[in-house]
DNA sequence: CTGAAAGCGCTAACAT
DNA sequence: ATGTTAGCGCTTTCAG
């Protein structure tokens, strides 16, 4: 069965503290009964139990990341890249996805705790007070957090600068001459991309059509982007464009228009959020705002790793960094800024 | 800091073992110190500690799940799945994703050995031989594997039929009346695409157009879809309906048509296959073939945990068993299945 | 019903 | 340079 540490130095005819030193290679061993003792270890196939090691070290080498919803590709990509940027530096990643339930979100904290993650990374989730006392675990543990939600100002936390984002985004808009611009958004209050968008109209002196801002209840999908939007044309408000939540949204609010007898960009022009993938392939190809995700993947990966290399004093002494990173507006079609450039 | 089972006991006033007792639940206890412990753990917020626990019980309750790419959609879903599926068992999944670089596949297998992990489950990677010493790890370590990749027969391994899938969407483009049906496949051979069409073919005692079939190399996405088509279209061979590797090809292939002034499905039927979430929101809604992902996911559950509570020599004795499950034909709008309803 | 003690596989002093 | 030993936090006999 499974060889252990034991069956090496017997294999090897040395001590098991001697097989551990060249397993971690720190103190010096002689060579020949090093090269002896890797001989053994290969023969026999052998693989330290990372579990039996952690329990000494008092680190797993494990960190955990909890996400609303796998569906969603952008934490597919979060996910992809925080596992890239996590492994050179020797730590695993062990994925939760809570489906927006929150039994599964306190579940998951749970069996995180208990697997002695050193490490926990946390998406925009545990918005009820109940879960304020299973946070208060993680505390108890003095686990490391960071999260990747603005609203949550309890730990580090690593964000787009969606202000910034929606911002360019509506500006987009209104140097291409738009002013009745519909806004589709969630009814998550504040809402970053509504703050854009009245960001971007006060900054050119122009008054918001307010019966174009949509907060809608529930899941913001594609079903919510081709609802609202058909709703917003019954209503017979005149826009000229409008500015999804995401993208998904945007290829809902896309298609409804296309149903209804409108054009894309021509008759209203559109921008949606987060460039996935269908971004580029969908018609019309989507003029969207692009996380930069591998490097905030990165820079979480770096504060995490200096947090935990941290002692409890420096731990409590290190202050709580909110860092911000800069949004970038992709121009494709939707948007219609190649047709439109030669003013409005 | 973190609370061990010793400072619960000290704090219940019992030995550690009685604590232990309380938290396995197996052994019976009095109610009355029962009640002290749990109250000295709830004080506490005591969480026991997994790594130690499967020192002693050799079982880590944990899954190794390794995926060549998260990006494509099916992976996904098949790890919320498979998630959803060993949560009620008591398992956590634990996912690797290689993103198709080898040494990745290597080194999370030699991790979650590492780990210890109870089981694993692999799709479709180690094609190269070096892996093969790495399987065999897995042997002498007798960690229970099952497949999702049809291709290796060494495992238990579930799988789509996709010969049936196949088979399925041909049929229907052929009962549509299309005889001139290119199909967009990868370079691995044997196809079960191109396998499918040919079976419907001669299921139709029809001779199959070689010139439509293409096989290329290298990554199987949207890029390939448009290129493959643009390139088909150029060579001027005629053909009406397109059956695709998958819906993101199928979505190149239809933008290709798109902009060559082609109409699908008027001009060109098109089948995916997959059924991402995207293929009822694209514009032809695509005609494609759904894998049952959930039945998959939860009979690879049943069958995972039988193995692990086997004995070495069950295991043995047990043959390898490959299950394929049924694909479903779905039918949207980009086969032009409504507007053929009256016959060729 | 409960406690004492052995030990899971490993690392880290402390000896030699 | 290597071996001996004491745990890490827990479960599980074996006594009592």
């Amino acid at each position: 069965m499974k060889p252990t540490i034991k069956q090496v130095a017997e294999a090897a005819g040395v001590s098991i503290a001697t097989v551990s030193r060249v397993l971690n290679g720190k103190d010096r061993v002689k060579e020949s009964t090093r090269i002896k003792i890797q001989e053994a270890i290969d023969r026999l196939n052998y693989q330290p139990d990372l579990n039996a090691r952690s329990m000494i070290k008092k680190e797993t080498k494990t960190i955990g990341l909890i996400v609303p919803e796998l569906m969603n590709e952008y934490w597919v990509q979060m996910f992809d890249e925080l596992q890239d940027a996590f492994w050179p530096k020797g730590y695993s990643l062990i994925l939760g996805s809570t489906n927006r339930s929150a039994d599964r979100e306190r579940a998951f904290l749970k069996s995180f705790i208990e697997r002695r993650v050193d490490g926990l990374i946390i998406g925009p989730c545990f918005d009820t007070p109940e879960d304020e006392e299973a946070l208060e675990l993680l505390d108890r543990y003095s686990i490391p957090v960071v999260t990747l939600d603005p609203k949550n100002r309890a730990y580090d936390c690593m964000v787009g600068d969606h202000l910034q984002g929606a911002t360019e985004a509506v500006q987009h808009l209104i140097r291409l001459g738009h002013r009745d611009i519909a806004l589709l958004c969630g009814s998550s209050m504040p809402d970053t991309r509504e703050l854009g968008l009245r960001n971007a109209f006060l900054l050119n002196h122009l008054q918001v059509n307010e019966d174009l801002i949509v907060r809608v209840e529930g899941p913001v999908n594609f079903q919510m982007g081709y609802q609202t939007t058909k709703t917003l044309l019954g209503r017979k408000m005149p826009f000229t464009a409008i500015f999804a939540y995401n993208d998904v949204v945007a290829f809902g609010a896309i298609r409804a228009m296309e149903e209804e007898g409108l054009r894309v960009p021509e008759d209203v022009a559109v921008v949606g959020y987060d460039d996935v993938q269908m971004a580029s392939m969908f018609r019309p190809a989507l003029t969207t705002v692009r996380q930069p995700i591998r490097n905030i993947a990165r820079s979480l990966a770096q504060l995490m790793v200096e947090i935990i290399e941290m002692d409890e004093e420096e731990r409590k002494r290190a202050p709580k960094k909110v860092i911000s990173f800069q949004m970038e507006l992709v121009i494709r079609e939707s948007c219609g800024a190649r047709m439109r450039q030669h003013g409005e």
